[in-house]
DNA sequence: CACCGAGCGGAGGATTTGTCTCCACTTATC
DNA sequence: GATAAGTGGAGACAAATCCTCCGCTCGGTG
């Protein structure tokens, strides 16, 4: 359940080995929790919830941006490492898009980045580099899997990408975190079914189909994009 | 016990028409700012958004918990009429689910209830009733257009409702309010294509296949439903 | 059209909640 | 076993939020 983060920064001075691992914990923690309460929860929490004392989140990570920024990055990477693997593991680009789906919410992943990115600064590069890498195999797949006739053609990577944000997000309310995890998998399989060329109603579908290139450059405008 | 919100002419002396108009914005505000900033939000910002003082807000409902029942009472008696509606004016079930989920999430409240739900004790009766009476219907629609062959026939109205909240609820990130509303409705049509019996895949949707009345019972136990 | 009390706004003190530092103690690593 | 990296948590400081109090406004009625 881990991650392996912060691998690359080879210049800096090596952490000691059980420092590593509390660093590790702590991005996990703060992954968790960040999706639970939002961007701004206590950092007091996610130390807690580490296993660590505060301190040593501070000394890791000088402030909430660092941190976020931490969190962020490792998400992507995974997530990115989760759609080439379901790329060339498996026999239909639907079948591809379909399993990474699943893993997202597995992983948790799915609801936190978007999240993030209300506080991260989009010009940092490792993590713009990241992004754009997972996002072009998945507009591959996406496009590959409409060309097969699997998937149907209204819909866009930003489409499948947003619909992955609702889906990862903890239900409100009483139930069980394991069992909403649950849920969630099944409501997924309806979506799925939802995206099968094979199940389009007649029209085509409403509302602006985005990309996650027009996220990107959201903030100032909206232009209309109409859909055909 | 405890004096009721008074939507209803109760035996309480009636507001005077203007602040009756405050309260009734008030409440609005306040379903729009625990969707936005979860049921903790600050209750300043909500009698901001309303347009009235702070003041206004603490002698029509002198605390949280007030304010919050009478959202969610709202919130209920909405989708209810709403339910009914579609019902009485759809010529078929499954058209009648369909334009009652769009309807959900135009008004935004398919958000709401369910964040309250951590809330609000479930012994109210008033709230309790208003609520078994829209998902009676809800069922019904669900059982019907299940009959009709329209809807598959592995999901429950529980999973209407919980597809519900994860679209109605705001996706976070940097796009604009107005475009987020015009993307649920778009990704609700691909769900609404999913739970086409037409649209399901061979084998049954795993996971458990929960009703309200699970939902009810949480806290206590999460037996094991299993759907197949 | 004048009166009067229901209703109003918002400043501000009390309180809760969260941030971040400091320092004496612990423990990997050589 | 020496030593410097690493640790935890108390607590000073700061910010956010709650909620009350009180002088003014204005809808509704005669």
């Amino acid at each position: 359940m881990l991650a392996m983060v912060g691998t690359m920064k080879s210049k800096e001075r090596p952490l000691r080995a059980d420092a590593r691992d509390n660093r590790n914990r702590i991005i996990a923690a703060a992954a968790e929790v960040f999706v639970e309460q939002g961007p701004g929860a206590p950092l007091e929490e996610i130390s807690k919830r580490a296993g660590t004392g505060i301190a040593t989140l501070y000394r890791r990570f000088p402030d909430r941006k660092a941190l976020t920024r931490a969190v962020a990055l490792d998400a992507l990477e995974r997530t990115t490492a989760e759609v080439k693997r379901a790329r060339d593991e498996e026999p239909t680009a639907f079948a591809a898009l379909a399993r990474y789906m699943h893993r997202v919410l597995d992983i948790r992943i799915g609801a936190v980045f978007p999240v993030l990115l209300e506080e991260i600064p989009f010009e940092d590069e490792e993590i713009a580099a990241v992004r754009a890498d997972g996002i072009a195999v998945m507009q591959d797949l996406v496009a590959t899997a409409q060309r097969d006739g699997d998937l149907r053609p209204d819909v866009t990577h930003g489409d499948l990408g947003m619909l992955l944000v609702r889906l990862s997000r903890p239900l409100p309310g009483p139930l069980p975190k394991e069992l909403g995890e649950e849920l969630a998998h099944r409501h997924l399989d309806v979506v799925i079914d939802g995206l099968r060329a094979s199940a389009a109603a007649p029209g085509a579908l409403g509302g602006p189909a985005l990309t996650f290139r027009d996220l990107d450059s959201m903030g100032d405008v909206g232009p209309g994009e109409s859909p055909s």
